[in-house]
DNA sequence: AAATTTCCATACGGTGGCGTATTGACTGGC
DNA sequence: GCCAGTCAATACGCCACCGTATGGAAATTT
């Protein structure tokens, strides 16, 4: 038999060792519903069963963790809209998608949400700063690709996102969490609305 | 002479000792800038010019000034939105108000801007959510007094401090501070025109 | 001018987290 | 079966901050 410790540590499953990625990924879910302050070496490697003489092998310290965490999950958020938004042609089904997407409860959401909380940390401005950019650069497009002109599709861009932005802490600050209920679809139907070009015009005023 | 140390502390003018209030606006005023987590009290202290003796008279713990602190915002925050906002008879006057207000660089947002950040925190997060649930009744009534269903009134009112909200988001992750440039006075100019009654109807679709 | 109140300094013990150093145990390759 | 590599436990020193205890000085009261 070539599994590890015939004893299992903890739970369920006989451990093997931990990898880098696990440590990225506990990072994450903590961040996801705690925030960057209580990514803290001790308590996760306590979290992950081990004590921190494993994370040392692994990091450098603890901002080397966050910077690898943080760009696993741009990474993974990336390939999301790259496969589920951009790849779609027709800019308003793409805008459709957008704000479909921005309404599901995922985790990369919560993460996104709690990031904004956190972007004091210079590690986290930075890839907060980078993801804005990159977000209001695709939707800016949709909207030029719906015949808005350059500046009123910047606008446009900016409003639809900040609407995001905000429910996102609405959502956290009303309720404690991300909705899920029917409540939340009533309400990001009547955001599109208000936020996708009338059928009666193409070019608003 | 009544004046108390002859000698200036270290600035300038002779500095009485301090007062419970003056703790406050220094609590305040890091807040604005680092948020809760560098409410410490020795640095607090150092910023002050005196030793933490001299806070632990004033106040029985930290949370003590926490709570504080967020009540002096608080009042003064709602006193201004009555000065400025509620006192407004005419709904659309009143709203236009409520977006000007909005687009001020004014020191409560930055506070308010913080806090979203350190919702976290039990007391802050105590406060937030009193502050925009009324923040939200108001809008709504505006809406409402425009003539919009209550129940759109509320999507609309949800909508508009979304946009509020993110918009001080993107403020600080893009430019790392509100604007205060002609480019927000034009985006307001936007977000207004797109947020308030198209004027061809009163109640829209 | 003495007493009391108000405000502050200093010193102390406690906690939680960081990062280092060292040792140990299990693994696969030879 | 030995060795090197991999992962983890333990112990240590450090720092920042909290809250307490105690004493002292200036201001105010009497």
């Amino acid at each position: 038999m070539n599994k590890r410790q015939n004893a299992a540590r903890k739970s369920e499953k006989q451990k093997k060792s931990l990898s880098t990625a696990d440590w990225e990924e506990a990072a994450l879910d903590v961040i996801a519903h705690q925030g960057i302050s209580q990514v803290a070496v001790e308590p996760l490697a306590k979290l992950l069963g081990v004590t921190k003489g494993s994370f040392y092998w692994h990091f450098s310290n603890r901002l080397d963790l966050l910077k690898a965490a943080l760009k696993r999950w741009r990474e993974s958020d990336r390939s999301i809209i790259e496969r589920d938004i951009l790849s779609i042609e027709d800019p308003l089904k793409r805008l459709k998608a957008w704000f479909n997407l921005s309404a599901q409860p995922l985790r990369s959401h919560l993460i996104y949400s709690t990031l904004l909380a956190d972007r004091q940390h210079p590690v986290v401005a930075k890839t907060l700063k980078e993801i804005t950019v990159e977000r209001l650069a695709h939707l800016q497009q949709a909207y030029r690709d719906l015949g808005y002109e350059p500046e009123q599709a910047r606008q446009q861009a900016l409003l639809a996102y900040s609407v995001y932005v905000g429910y996102l802490h609405m959502a956290k600050t009303l309720h404690g969490r991300l909705q899920d209920s029917e409540a939340i679809e009533k309400y990001a139907q009547y955001v599109a609305e208000q936020l996708m070009p009338k059928q009666t015009s193409q070019k608003p005023a």
